[in-house]
DNA sequence: GGATATAATTGCACAATGCAAATAAAATGC
DNA sequence: GCATTTTATTTGCATTGTGCAATTATATCC
């Protein structure tokens, strides 16, 4: 098995002090901490969707702009882009869908017209109630397997990743080869081949 | 605010100590565990995405394939499937991306000629190792957030939570409302009006 | 009041997804 | 051994989702 990950490697690539291409350094995706968190949220997702999809007809997109917009009565489309991660393009095509099927309303806000203010009907209401009771019984499933103490230091460790994962974004890949003063250069040199994104 | 989460109740229902309709109930989108977990890993993907994207013109399925492909040399289509969480079309078009572009090789298997056997080319195996060092310096940075007692419990944590969301998943979401003879039944009564995934 | 900025929507091209059906090679039953 | 069934994978096609440019409407700024 080792003999695989040693292919393709330079012999002197271990000199100078590179451990990007050694094999202990190739990533083992399930154990990769943000595969793993994909995995169980997904799962989730899944389940939650086959759910309300089949029931209400809502695609993921509207399900998590309705749930914002149930949090956050009156919000604008750009609010709902930024509380849910979504772009504004979905989001308003999730708006329409949601007041398409009666589960939502929307109105131009009456100070500046150029925002939308959109709450839930007493149909989104419902259907919030019933899709949110499924969810927080998932949400129970997972929290007996973890251990109050434990849970507190997950609600930690989450609130630490989520500032991190933001504060990495909004950096760019680009933050993670080059501006590394410290000599921690990997095999990926910076002014490569091709063209790459995030311009 | 607080206005917001009493409407559309029955004034009565919180007596049969039914607990789902009650505002303390509603699910918070940004509080719940899945979501936490999602929006982490989905912003490391973006992130690592808008690198491999535009240098490799790799699709998100094709990386994973891809990564799968590397822990594993020789694994077949549906091992890839069970691995990483894709659907077996998926699979098969993200190898034949992959073959397409030379990262990948595709050879029928010796003794079962009906298995695929995928591995890395020379050129697969250089790029997971540029893609596997950003993936590892973003892991890094996550990692850095986290002591290291916590990330044993963090480990372990998520070892229980990818078992207890593999078997809810294959429970389906009816097990969460029926099969309950605690009598924790939620306001969601077993037979509803409607057609349900799941079937 | 005309230029500029912001919020939201829409059209359109392209990518991803889901499913039925096809293909192909075992395995199984008789 | 041959028909039947099962397993692995691929392909076609319709549907859906996404990304981006362009548009509309409103507000703000000299």
């Amino acid at each position: 098995m080792q003999a695989f990950f040693n292919r393709n490697r330079n012999p002197t690539a271990d000199q100078e002090g590179d451990e990007a291409s050694s094999e202990a350094e190739l990533l083992r995706l399930e154990s990769w901490l943000p595969f793993r968190f994909f995995t169980i949220s997904v799962r989730v997702a899944d389940l939650l969707t086959s759910f309300y999809g089949p029931r209400y007809g809502l695609s993921r997109a509207a399900w998590r702009t309705m749930a914002i917009v149930a949090n956050r009565p009156g919000a604008s489309a750009r609010e709902i882009c930024q509380a849910g991660g979504l772009d504004q393009f979905t989001v308003s095509r999730a708006i329409a869908s949601l007041v398409e099927n009666g589960f939502a309303r929307r109105r131009t806000g009456k100070t500046d017209k150029r925002y939308a203010s959109i709450e839930l009907t007493k149909e989104g209401w419902s259907a919030f109630e019933e899709i949110s009771a499924l969810s927080k019984r998932l949400d129970a499933e997972l929290t007996t397997q973890i251990a109050p103490e434990e849970m507190a230091m997950l609600d930690d460790v989450l609130r630490r990743l989520d500032d991190a994962s933001a504060g990495m974004l909004a950096r760019g890949w680009r933050g993670f080869f080059e501006q590394r003063p410290e000599g921690l250069r990997p095999n990926a040199r910076s002014g490569r081949k091709a063209k790459d994104g995030n311009d």
